[in-house]
DNA sequence: GTCTATACAATGATAGAC
DNA sequence: GTCTATCATTGTATAGAC
C-alpha cells in the first residue's frame, strides 16, 4: 500500500518484473517478454482490432497457437499493457498530489516523471492510452479514474491557492491527458532518446501555460531538479 | 485555387457539400450520410477495423450489402472522412500561413477556427485523425503533411520574430496536433455546445504557452475577434 | 513450451431478384 | 436503392503429439 514508486533517476525501467521464474535482468528477452512487445509495438500501429494473433505470434518467432501458452486470450496481452501504463504513473500522481509542496512544484514533478518514464519504456503503450475508451475493456476504466483524479487534485489546488491562473480545471486536464498521450504515440517503444530532455520541455510547456506568474518556471525546475 | 475557405462565423457546416443530387438541406439525413455518421461515431469508439460493416449497417438501418452501393469499399468510408478532417482545415491553415499578420495573431486565429470547426462537425473524425498512423491509408500521409507543413510555418515565424518563447518548433507543432487530436475525441460528433468558447480557451492555452510576453494575449484575442 | 492440424464464428464483398 | 442468399477469407481459440 505504501511502497515508494520509482522516482527519475532511481527505477523507472518499465516492464522489468514481469520476469517469470529465473534470469533477472539477462539481455534475452523471454518468450513472454517478446510476446509482449511485439504486440505493443503492433497494437500502435494498426489497433487492437487491427492486429491478429497470427501477427504478433510471427513478430515474436513463434507459432500462433504457442502465444495461448503464455497469454490465454488476446485481450489478456492488452491487460498486461494496460497494467504497466497505469501502476507505476498512478502510483507517482498519487504520491505527488498528496504531497505538501506547491502544487505547480507537485505537477511539474509528477509530468517530468510521466514523461520520462513514458519514453523509457520498452513498451509503445499507445494502444493501452487509446483503448480506454473502448467498451470491450470497460472493466479498466475505474483503475484509469484513479490516475485522473490524482492529476486533478494537482490542477485544482494550483487554481485554488493562485498559483495557476484561472481556468477551467477540467479542460486543463483534458489538455494534459492529450500532452501525455501525444508523449506516448511520439516516443512509446523507442529506447530513451532524450527522455530527461523531453519530460523538462513538455512539462514546461505545460507550466508556462498556467503559471500566473510564469517566471516562475525556473525556480520549480530547479527545485525538481534538487528534490 | 484559390476559394475562399470557411471563417469562424461564416460556413464551417462540415459535412454540408456532401450532397448528393436533391436536398439541400433538408433535416432528413440521406442514406449516404447516415453511413457516415455512424461509421464515424462506431470507428471512434471501437476503432476502424473493431466496427464491421454489419455494424455500421445496422446502425445505418439498412443492411449490410446495401452499404456497398454507396462506398464500393469499407476504406471508402474511412477516405470520405478524411477528405472531411483534412481539405477545409488544410485550406484555412495555409491561408493563415501565408498572411501578414503576426505569427501570434495567425497562429491563434486558426487554431480557433480548427477547433471550432471541429467541435461544430457533425462527424466524429476521432478515426479520421488516428488513422493517418496506420500504413493502410499511406497514400493519405501527404495531404495531411500539407496541413503540418502550414502549422509549422506559423510556428517557426514566430519564434524567429522573437513573439514566441525560443522553443524547439517541432516539438511545439506535436503538442498542438495532439490538442487538436484531443478536441476531436473530446467532443467531436457532439454538434457544437460551446463551440466558440472552447476554441478560444483551447488556442489561448496554446498561445499563453508560446507567447514571450503573455500580456499581448488579450490583445491578439481581440483582433482575432474583430478581424 | 512449442509444434501441426483444425474447429468454428465473423469478416468484407458479390450475385442477382425485386 | 434495397433486399436475401452466399462466397472466400481470415479471425480467435482448442486438441493433442512431441
Amino acid at each position: 500500500m505504501d511502497d515508494p514508486p520509482a522516482r527519475p533517476g532511481s527505477l523507472g525501467q518499465c516492464g522489468k518484473g514481469e520476469m517469470t521464474t529465473a534470469a533477472i535482468d539477462t539481455d534475452i528477452p523471454s518468450t513472454r517478454e517478446r510476446i509482449l512487445r511485439e504486440a505493443a509495438r503492433l497494437f500502435a500501429v494498426k489497433g487492437y482490432y487491427g492486429t491478429s494473433t497470427r501477427e504478433i505470434a510471427a513478430a515474436a518467432h513463434i507459432q500462433q497457437p504457442s502465444m495461448f501458452h503464455h497469454f490465454p486470450t488476446k485481450d489478456a496481452i492488452m491487460t498486461a499493457l494496460i497494467d504497466i501504463n497505469l501502476d507505476e504513473p498512478t502510483a507517482v500522481a498519487r504520491r505527488e498530489a498528496a504531497s505538501e509542496d506547491s502544487a505547480a512544484l507537485r505537477l511539474y514533478r509528477y509530468l517530468a516523471w510521466d514523461i520520462a518514464f513514458i519514453c523509457r519504456c520498452e513498451y509503445d503503450l499507445t494502444s493501452a492510452e487509446s483503448i480506454m475508451s473502448d467498451p470491450a475493456f470497460a472493466s479498466q476504466y475505474p483503475r484509469y479514474e484513479r490516475l485522473v483524479e490524482a492529476r486533478r487534485t494537482m490542477i485544482e489546488d494550483g487554481i485554488r491557492s493562485g498559483e495557476f491562473v484561472d481556468v477551467d480545471p477540467d479542460l486543463v486536464q483534458k489538455v494534459i491527458v492529450w500532452i501525455l498521450r501525444g508523449d506516448i504515440s511520439d516516443c512509446a517503444g523507442k529506447g530513451a532518446p532524450g527522455a530527461d530532455e523531453t519530460a523538462d520541455e513538455l512539462a514546461s510547456f505545460a507550466l508556462r501555460a498556467l503559471l500566473r506568474g510564469p517566471s516562475r518556471l525556473d525556480e520549480i525546475r530547479a527545485l525538481a531538479k534538487a528534490g
